[in-house]
DNA sequence: TCTCACACCTTTGAAGTGG
DNA sequence: CCACTTCAAAGGTGTGAGA
C-alpha cells in the first residue's frame, strides 16, 4: 500500500446531519449478522467488514467507553475493517467521523447511564473527521490489507492543534467510515467538503457506539481493556475474578465486624462497586484507609 | 468531573554482532 | 550484505490523589 504525506488530515463535516442519521441502516444491506450486530455492511456494492467485531460486541454489551484527555487518547478497541468491492485501479480516501448519537447528556448513576440534560455538542456548528494514513490509495491497495485507524486520538480539548477528534465528556458517540472515491486527477484535499457528496459511502456499525469519559465509570469496562489492550497489560494480575478479589481481602481487611462483606466466591454474580481514599490522622500521621461499599451491579 | 504525575508495559528503531 | 539480537527511548496504559 501506497504511503501518502496526507496522515493525519482533518476535515471538518458540515452539521448537515449532527445525529446519527437513520437512512444508513435501512439503506445498507447487512449480512453476517452476529446476534443483533451486522459484521458486514454492503453499500452499492462496495463491502465492509468490521474486523475486531466481537472484541466490539463483548465491549459494547457493558457500554463501551472512550477516555478523553487534553493531550488525545488512543480509542480501544479501535475502528480496524475489511473493504471489497471497490474499483481496483481506482483511488479512494478513507474518513473516519465520530459523531452524536442523541441529543442528550448522560450520567452514571446506580450503576447505569441515563441522560442528564441536554448535550452541549448541540450547538457546534462543525464536526472534525480523521483521514487514514494511507489514504488515498488504489481500491486494489485497501481491498488487499486490514484498514486500521489506531492513529486516530480523542480529545476534550476544544482549542486542539493536533488534530485530534475533539469530543465532549459524558456523551454519546458512532464512528462513521466513509470511503470516497477520488475524482481523476484530483486529490481529495481534506479542508474540502465535497466528499460528503453523493459518491461518499458511509458505514456505520451500531456496535462501535460508546460513551466519552474523561474517567472509566463502569468497573467492567476497565476489566475489559485491560484484558484486551497491550499497552495495559501491567494491570492484569493471574487468576480469574483476581482483581475483584484484591478488592475483597482489602475490604475484609479494613471493614469492621459486623460490617456485611459479600463473598465473591460463593456469589459470583454480585453487584458491587468499590470506592477508597487516603487521609491522615492528626495524632499519629499514619495513613487511615477509608473504604466504603456500594451494593449495586458491577461484577 | 477533571487533570496530572506515576509506574508499568509495548513498540520502535538504532547499534552491535556474526555468518 | 543480510539476518538476528540487544538495548534505550518514545509512547500508550490505568491508577490514585488532589482540585
Amino acid at each position: 500500500m501506497q504511503a501518502c504525506g496526507t496522515t493525519t488530515s482533518l476535515v471538518k463535516l458540515p452539521q448537515s446531519s449532527p445525529l446519527l442519521p437513520s437512512f444508513v441502516f435501512t439503506k445498507l444491506q447487512s449480512s453476517n449478522t452476529e446476534g443483533d450486530f451486522p459484521t458486514v455492511l454492503t453499500h452499492k456494492g462496495v463491502s465492509v467488514t468490521l474486523e475486531n467485531n466481537s472484541v466490539w460486541k463483548q465491549f459494547h454489551s457493558c457500554t463501551t467507553e472512550m477516555i478523553l484527555t487534553k493531550q488525545g487518547r488512543r480509542m480501544f478497541p479501535y475502528c480496524r475493517y475489511r473493504l471489497s468491492g471497490l474499483e481496483p485501479t481506482r483511488m479512494y480516501s478513507l474518513f473516519l467521523s465520530i459523531v452524536p448519537v442523541d441529543q442528550y447528556k448522560y450520567r452514571w448513576s446506580n450503576s447505569k447511564w441515563e441522560p442528564s440534560g441536554v448535550a452541549e455538542h448541540y450547538n457546534q456548528g462543525l464536526f472534525r473527521a480523521f483521514s487514514h494514513h494511507y489514504s488515498p490509495s488504489q481500491g486494489s491497495a485497501l481491498m488487499t490489507s486490514l484498514v486500521s485507524f489506531y492513529k486516530l486520538k480523542l480529545t476534550n480539548n476544544m482549542n486542539d492543534q493536533e488534530g485530534h477528534i475533539i469530543l465532549h465528556s459524558m456523551h454519546r458517540y458512532i464512528p462513521r467510515l466513509h470511503v470516497i472515491p477520488v475524482v481523476d486527477g484530483e486529490i481529495s484535499l481534506p479542508d474540502k467538503l465535497a466528499f460528503m457528496g453523493p459518491e461518499c459511502l458511509t458505514f456505520i456499525f451500531p456496535q462501535t457506539e460508546f460513551m466519552a469519559v474523561t474517567t472509566y465509570q463502569n468497573f467492567r469496562i476497565t476489566q475489559l481493556k485491560i484484558n484486551h489492550n497491550p499497552f495495559a497489560k501491567g494491570f492484569r494480575e493471574e487468576g480469574s475474578c483476581s482483581r475483584l478479589n484484591r478488592i475483597i481481602t482489602e475490604v475484609r481487611h479494613v471493614a469492621k465486624a459486623g460490617d456485611p462483606i459479600p463473598d465473591v466466591k460463593s456469589e459470583p454474580n454480585i453487584p458491587l462497586v468499590y470506592r477508597k481514599r487516603w487521609s491522615f490522622t492528626s495524632e499519629t500521621s499514619l495513613p487511615v484507609k477509608q473504604i466504603s461499599l456500594e451494593v449495586c451491579f458491577i461484577y
